[in-house]
RNA sequence: GGGCCUGUAGCUCAAUUGGUUAGAGCAGAGCGCUCAUAACGCUUUGGUUGGGGGUUCGAGUCCCUCCGGGCCUACCA
């Protein structure tokens, strides 16, 4: 038995999450989170909500609300979205929690005190009329190398040129469009990474088993042009952790706070000390997750994330930590995603295109998401929902491989034997090569879940599925019970702990189906370690109830409908 | 512009890191079964591995080049 600390990428507080973000991060978190607990593992899963930054500011105004109230409200809705697909989150945390607020601040001053904070002053554009700096890409303008009207002060998009808000012909706010800009001074904290470069360097080359998705990524940041950049961590903001506060060893940041992405990954440690505060725990508790001189030291930690995360978390994070000169548990394995496409394009927050989390749920159970969006996880490269695909997959995967070998099998012995597992005959060498068969692909699929490797994990649970129905076709009960019915007996004892067993192994893909198979069976028996002894744990007499449909089949009317319904503008 | 990834069957993806005849699932075709959600099982069609060149006893894999797709490029997060 082992400590695992997993925690999922962030998602940012603006909003609805869509399948694309989910599947990127949370729902593979999830996956091995519930993979490792159900191999006996001690395991603390963490995510929180994202809720500094201008974005967060943007959208409380849009909605009209004070930003701390837009975010509480925001917070609870993506905490019920995650409880509806199941996210078994140890602790759903904020960002903008006292406890990130202290330990933020706190490795600031170590930071500091480690000769890795530098005062620089800067120019910026600053909005008369919205009252504020404006960052970049919320200055728009005409672009002075394509004339492109609509080009943003980082880059234009049209001829992805990279911009400076300077160059901008007749710039405007991109909040309000007022043109009332002028270029302000103002003073900022810059994390002197570039210092850290040659330990950060030495520490990624150590992670030779990493995907190359995010070593490279990594590498390409560190060494690329002139190297790791330092990086402002503040910025001029009302919404977020301030930058001045009793103890700061610097002076003149008022009305500053921390840049997010700075207090964003600290909130992973953050987190686990709201999960203690919530448990009534001692600090204690969290610190033997992040404290290698307090109990960490055997801690492997996974971090999930989208490819565009991967430098924070790479790179900054791990600044942030051993910059602080304090024993700061750092990532072990960083598993990272490339993007989920929605039919033939990208998915779209602003345009209301493709499916969002609540709109998921509204449609199916989160199983039928969970299955097709981890059988398909974009892995290796950009994949794409489509309609289609999505409902041939539930429907042949879910519905016609595991649902219905489940039906057969317990409809069966109702009609014949009645809901109890029969008694009765004996094994014979089908039933030997079954397991034989079985116990190789559990293997398999242990081992596609131990490295992580989600699309064939998902392949491998398949084939199991498929070994009943192989099993239950060449053993032929129905065939049997006509002339000896103690072998269609064994045969049958046999396949309904074959749903027993299928119920703890899928669990971590499909944790409803799951738990209805259980409440079916009546059988909590755990991770089939032997599966010559795990076929035999519901013993004859063990009453039993058939499930209604597990999985009920998506209509070609139903598929069509969907896909006109979110081609676009949503609401 | 620079960097990285990628192109394999109609579709979605594999291929133990250079090693027999390139494999699965879906879709298609045929057969079987009748317990079951018209489900399941078996068999089967289908590939000049984007094009061209090179290295090698041997290339999907390595190199060059061309063509196509995608991502990142540090002030959105």
């Amino acid at each position: 038995m082992a400590r695992h600390l997993i925690t999922s990428a962030i998602p940012y507080i603006n909003g609805v999450k869509h399948l694309g973000n989910l599947v990127g991060s949370q729902l593979p978190a999830d996956l091995y989170a519930r993979y490792l607990r159900g191999r006996g593992h001690e395991v603390l899963f963490l995510c929180a909500t994202d809720e500094h930054g201008t974005p967060a500011e943007l959208a409380a105004a849009k909605a009209g609300e004070p930003v701390a109230d837009y975010c509480a409200r925001m917070h609870g809705v993506q905490a019920d979205l995650a409880q509806g697909f199941r996210l078994s989150f140890d602790h759903f945390g904020r960002s903008s929690s006292d406890q990130n607020r202290h330990l933020t601040q706190h490795l600031a001053v170590k930071l500091h005190e480690a000769g890795l904070i530098e005062e620089r002053t800067e120019r910026q554009v600053y909005s008369v009329a919205d009252g504020r700096f404006l960052p970049d890409r919320y200055i728009e303008g005409t672009c002075p190398n394509c004339g492109y009207e609509k080009a943003r002060g980082d880059q234009c998009e049209n001829c992805t040129k990279q911009l400076d808000p300077t160059d901008l012909i007749n710039p405007r706010s991109a909040i309000s469009g007022s043109t009332e800009l002028e270029v302000r001074e103002t003073k900022h904290l810059y994390l002197l990474q570039s210092t850290l470069r040659d330990r950060l360097a030495a520490w990624i080359d150590e992670q030779a088993d990493w995907p190359v998705l995010t070593t490279s990524i990594a590498k390409k940041w560190l060494f690329d042009g002139d190297g790791l950049q330092d990086r402002g961590i503040t910025r001029d903001l009302d919404w977020g952790i301030p930058v001045q506060f009793e103890g700061a060893p610097w002076s003149g940041m008022e009305g500053k706070v921390f840049y997010v992405w700075f207090d964003a990954p600290i909130e992973y440690i953050a987190c686990a000390a709201e999960w203690a505060a919530a448990q009534g725990k001692p600090d204690a508790d969290w610190e033997r997750w992040w404290r290698t001189g307090r109990g960490a030291a055997d801690v492997r930690y996974t971090q999930f994330m989208g490819k565009d995360n991967v430098p924070f978390h790479t790179l900054s994070f791990p600044a942030t930590l051993i910059g602080s000169g304090e024993d700061w548990k750092l990532v072990d394995y960083i598993k990272s995603f490339n993007y989920l496409n929605y039919d033939g394009g990208q998915f779209s927050t602003s345009q209301g295109r493709g499916v969002f989390m609540d709109d998921a749920l509204e449609l199916l159970p989160a199983d039928y998401w969970r299955w097709w969006l981890l059988s398909r996880a974009p892995e290796n490269q950009d994949s794409e929902f489509t309609w289609e695909s999505f409902q041939g997959g539930v429907n042949k995967d879910l519905a016609d491989v595991l649902g219905n070998f489940v039906s057969r099998v317990t409809k069966f012995c109702r009609s014949r034997f009645g809901e109890a597992v029969p008694e009765g005959g004996a094994w014979g060498d089908r039933e030997r090569q079954l397991i034989a068969d079985l116990s190789a692909g559990l293997a398999r699929y242990e081992a596609a879940m131990e490295s992580i490797a989600i699309r064939r994990a998902a392949q491998e649970l398949r084939a199991l599925w498929v070994l009943g129905n192989e099993y239950l076709q060449e053993a032929a009960p129905w065939a049997a019970y006509k002339e000896d019915p103690d072998r269609a007996a064994a045969i049958i004892r046999l396949a309904l702990n074959l749903i027993a067993v299928y119920a703890e192994l899928s669990a971590p893909f499909i944790p409803d189906a799951a738990d209805t198979l259980r409440a079916a069976m009546k059988s909590k028996t755990g991770w089939p370690a032997d599966m010559h002894a795990a076929l035999r744990a519901l013993p004859p007499g063990h009453a039993f109830t058939v499930p209604e449909m597990l999985f009920r089949k998506i209509t070609d009317e139903e598929r069509d409908a969907w896909q006109a319904r979110f081609a676009g503008g949503r609401g």
